[in-house]
DNA sequence: TCTGGTCAAGGTGGT
DNA sequence: ACCACCTTGACCAGA
């Protein structure tokens, strides 16, 4: 088992910018983008392995505009070198990393044009990896997407869709569970249709579910992962006191996290904190998670 | 130097 | 048809 958070660390001091408008866009910018986003995501993963943190996100922003026309710069070939020695670190420390673009990237959306910037964003996802040279266990997690009017519908065209994906992607690519349209047992349904793998969002199945109990989501998510796609993943947040149903915690609670592992008690898999302070949360899971048998076998 | 309006991209639901 | 909301950081123009 490997706890970790997403894409930023609040602990290490920034001294650049991360991306820029598109307006500004030129290929001189965007060398000096990406040459800050890989020493800054050095840095965290250097951060990590210091604090036993074996998992990460990288985020979507590490080369701005890769996927949009403007872009015709080939960073690629420019820093696959710098791509590559990232990738040796996380390998040699057997860490995981996985990936999460954003909301507009959607594959079973009934506009032609929708789909198509789709395509290009999971591309740029994929190419992001195989530069890493981090093979399938890499996962590049999506929802199902909307739902158009007919939820049948958009599940069956998300998995003709899925299957049309290049082996890079659709290798990578995982469903997760979303709150409002796409629980559980629906990514099940679409699982069957066309093998797509599932990230369970243990957060996002509080607020939609059939009632399913975590032992029988976990019995249920956990048979769709073969033994090249690695351990299972997990997104586990909880729920902001107070705040409207679906709202994501400022730092974890960490009493709900135990009872979460030891109603896990029975799997073995990775754990993504998509909570707000990041490595502050990582940092208390972890030490809740201490004398678990399952916490760090593969870095023995 | 500071601040707040704004930023590529979509979908949903209320009016 | 139109608009707020989702959710979030940070760019960058203007003060």
């Amino acid at each position: 088992m490997r706890i970790g958070y997403p894409c930023i660390n609040y602990s290490i001091e920034r001294k650049g910018t991360s991306t820029f408008r598109l307006k500004s866009y030129s290929p001189q910018r965007l060398i000096e983008t990406v040459e800050f986003n890989l020493v800054y995501l050095r840095q965290m993963l250097e951060y990590n392995l210091a604090h036993e943190i074996y998992f990460f996100r990288i985020s979507s922003g590490l080369v701005p505009f890769a996927s949009h026309p403007v872009c015709k710069f080939n960073w690629q070939g420019h820093f696959a070198e710098s791509f590559a020695e990232i990738g040796k670190f996380i390998k040699k420390h057997k860490m995981r990393i996985n990936m999460h673009p954003d909301q507009f990237v959607l594959i079973n959306s009934i506009d032609e044009d929708v789909l198509k910037r789709s395509v290009a964003e999971l591309e740029y996802h994929a190419q992001v990896l195989e530069l890493l040279g981090l093979g399938a266990a890499a996962k590049i997690q999506l929802h199902v997407g909307g739902v158009y009017g007919s939820r049948d519908e958009s599940m069956a065209r998300f998995a003709r869709r899925f299957e049309k994906l290049s082996d890079a992607v659709r290798k990578r690519l995982v469903i997760e569970n979303d709150h409002v349209n796409y629980g559980l047992s629906d990514c099940m349904e679409v699982h069957r249709m066309c093998g797509a793998v599932i990230l369970f969002d243990v957060f996002h199945h509080s607020v939609l579910s059939r009632g399913e109990t975590i032992e029988e989501c976990f019995k249920e998510f956990t048979g769709t992962w073969k033994k090249a796609d690695g351990k299972p993943m997990v997104d586990y947040s909880s729920q902001k006191s107070g705040a409207r149903a679906g709202t994501h915690t400022e730092s974890i609670d960490v009493k709900d996290f135990k009872r979460f592992l030891d109603v896990t008690s029975r799997w073995d898999f990775d754990i993504m904190l998509e909570i707000k302070d990041k490595e502050a949360s990582a940092a208390k899971a972890i030490k809740a998670a201490r004398g678990d048998k399952r916490l760090f076998v593969e870095s023995l």
